[in-house]
RNA sequence: GGCCGCGUGGUGUAGCGGCCUAACACGCCACCCUGUCAAGGUGGAGAUCGGCGGUUCGAAUCCGCUCGCGGUCGCCA
């Protein structure tokens, strides 16, 4: 090794030590005789100081020295001068007196800052992600992602699974997300497609006995990407035999609540992870990933509604539509223009509109004097105390509510069916501006009993809400053929902060009810054998009752280092529009390589 | 694909019809400086304002198109 120490690990101890050492040149300080230069390598940053008396060849050199070059210095370990020692730094004690210094690499001035965490454009950071990855943020986000993956396989192989790779070429998937497709050349026409997750190989390992089965796997899925959502992406992927949905969530919070530990010992979450069912939540958040770190949970007020001469919520509800809405505390001080803000806000979320109440008054003695809106003259203070009452509002605080039609397709605007995500979405949307979420908790949940379909307007047919899969609950077996709607699945998900970390289910691992359920789906026998014949074929052979469960590991580390989005805990991660501004990929390849695939690329009009 | 926001020296921002011959901070370059640690001082270089077109006597500023980036809805078994 070029080195005999790293900077950032010196210590009182190593004083009147000679130390080699190897790293970036992360700040200078030229006093014209005195050179003080911060060294930085990946343990952290020590200051050098090079004396024109004892080091003239060092010093000479140093002059010349900028920002992120890399040196080779050799010198002594010596504490600091009384009263120079800075206690912001690790190694604030000691500095090195340079002997001697090398050049190892000249660096031309980077793009942006190495040295300091200021912003900078997503786009300059990706295209010099090896110089992004040099600050110190993203060096701690590298390591407390290994710390997780690290923990998470001693986890398992402590509780006897065996981790096993699965073919990253694999067999494109009717249902789910659009496929990344790989031609075979072997058998030019057809297509490999990159795995969306190993779910029917990891259920084919439980057929084989393996009982316990976990991998930490990349998968890939063309879609759209956003914060939480890259084309390739990992996730830890886990299957049991013999478990009930019971078992994996107690493994689960098990797992969480270490990892957080272990990575993460300032961070606290809530002990026993919250359980709420499907229609739970989304009655008390309009959602199914719900941020449990604050209230302003979801009030109705269809009763009162129904006869208010407000014609907007007489509509609603008499169509059979709802209103509900949300109280914010202390919102009754919020200006027109933020009240404004909000109802741009629920309506590019497909609410028509957006009706606020301030509480002046006292809720319970409410006068008209006490209840400021801009549609006050239509509401009757009953109401009013109504949704007050729901939602044990105070005096000051404000109402916020949206009505929705029934009767209209489900992504109208205006729809009922837009209501709750309407709220869903106001609710983080004034956490976010109030600060109402601790972002030093880690709230952990599982959601349960997720319906098994639901009826997709466009195809006009059902379709799997997890996957096809999922085993339906024992007690609503009876509704698989006479309404599909009210049956519940044994699937659950795992969330935390309001965003969804997995999910997973017990698997139907016989094949009756499996092509009973494939038939709903709409698909046929013939195509079912096609496609799942494999599968379905596997669950003749004593295929064992089993259950998994499958949460991303991108979004457990980026909770896990602080971060909102998931390329901050990527090495490598795509821009929005799947490209690596870096590499440059995708990018065209050349007519020799297509033709040996036998693949022509039509040119997209217009 | 729809909607919203952004795009000004190397970086981050300000400017939002004539005061812009484009400002500020950091960075960069030169010189001075032997105890600093976001070192300090003095001086300097550096952008025609993403691109194209238009409105106007006049555009970084207004309009249209386009490209890029981000957010969001659709989409994500």
């Amino acid at each position: 090794m070029l080195k005999t120490h790293y900077c950032g690990d010196l210590r009182k101890d190593h004083i009147g030590q000679e130390v080699t050492l190897g790293g970036w040149v992360h700040r200078r300080r030229d006093h014209g005789g005195l050179i003080f230069m911060d060294l930085r390598d990946r343990r952290g940053i020590v200051q050098m100081v090079i004396h024109p008396d004892d080091a003239p060849d060092a010093h000479k050199t140093a002059g010349d020295v900028r920002s992120e070059f890399v040196l080779s210095v050799v010198g002594e370990v010596a504490a600091r001068k009384e009263g120079t020692e800075n206690p912001d730094m690790p190694t604030g004690d000691i500095e090195l007196r340079v002997r001697h210094l090398e050049v190892l690499n000249e660096s031309k001035t980077p793009p942006f800052p190495i040295n300091e965490e200021s912003d900078v454009e997503e786009l300059l950071r990706l295209r010099y992600r090896y110089l992004d990855l040099r600050r110190e943020g993203m060096q701690r986000n590298l390591r407390i992602r290994d710390q997780a993956t690290a923990y998470i396989r001693s986890f398992f192989r402590e509780r006897d699974f065996t981790e096993i790779e699965t073919p990253m070429l694999t067999n494109s998937t009717p249902e789910g997300a659009r496929d990344y497709l790989v031609p075979a050349r072997v058998q030019p026409g057809t297509f490999y497609a990159l795995p969306q997750s190993p779910q029917q190989y990891k259920q084919l390992l439980m057929v084989a006995g393996v009982e316990r089965y976990f991998q930490i796997a990349r998968c890939a899925r063309d879609e759209d990407l956003r914060a939480d959502r890259q084309p390739d992406f990992t996730q830890l992927d886990v299957e049991m035999s013999f478990a009930t949905e019971e078992d994996i969530l107690e493994l689960f919070e098990e797992l969480f609540s270490n990892l957080v530990r272990e990575v993460r010992p300032d961070l606290s979450f809530v002990s026993p992870f919250p359980r709420l069912t499907y229609e739970e939540s989304m009655r008390r958040f309009g959602t199914d990933k719900p941020d449990l770190r604050y209230g302003m949970e979801l009030f109705d007020i269809n009763d009162v509604a129904a006869s208010s001469e407000f014609g907007v919520f007489r509509n609603a509800v008499t169509s059979g539509g709802s209103v509900e809405g949300i109280c914010v505390p202390g919102g009754a001080e919020f200006s027109r223009k933020q009240i404004d803000s909000l109802t741009t806000f629920v309506q590019g979320i497909g609410a028509k509109g957006l009706v606020s109440i301030a509480l002046l008054g006292q809720p319970g003695s409410l006068d008209e004097e006490g209840i400021r809106s801009p549609v006050a003259k239509y509401l009757a203070v009953d109401l009013v105390e109504t949704a007050a009452q729901r939602s044990d509002a105070k005096q000051g605080d404000l109402l916020l509510l949206v009505a929705g039609e029934g009767g209209k397709p489900k992504l109208e605007p205006g729809s009922s069916h837009r209501v709750r995500p309407a709220l869903d979405g106001l609710r983080r949307e004034v956490a976010s501006r109030l600060q109402l979420a601790d972002p030093n908790v880690l709230h952990y949940a599982f959601i349960t009993e997720f319906p098994l379909v639901e009826w997709d307007d466009e195809e006009e047919r059902w379709d799997a809400l997890h996957h096809l899969f999922v085993a339906p609950m024992e007690e609503d077996l009876h509704f698989l053929d006479t309404d599909p709607s009210r049956v519940r699945s044994r699937a659950y998900d795992m969330i935390c902060n309001g965003m969804e970390l997995g999910s997973g289910s017990v698997r139907i691992h016989k094949r009756d009810l499996q092509e009973r359920v494939l038939r709903l789906l709409g698909i046929s026998d013939e195509e079912a054998k096609e496609r799942f014949g494999h599968i379905l074929e596997a669950f003749e052979y004593g295929a064992p009752p089993h259950a998994g469960f499958a949460p991303g590991i991108d979004r457990i580390v980026a909770q896990l280092a602080g971060e909102t989005d998931i390329r901050e805990v990527i090495a490598f991660p795509k821009s929005k529009s799947g490209a690596d501004p870096m590499t440059g990929a995708p990018s065209r390849v050349s007519d020799e390589q297509l033709s040996v695939l036998g693949i022509t690329v039509v040119e997209q009009p217009e």
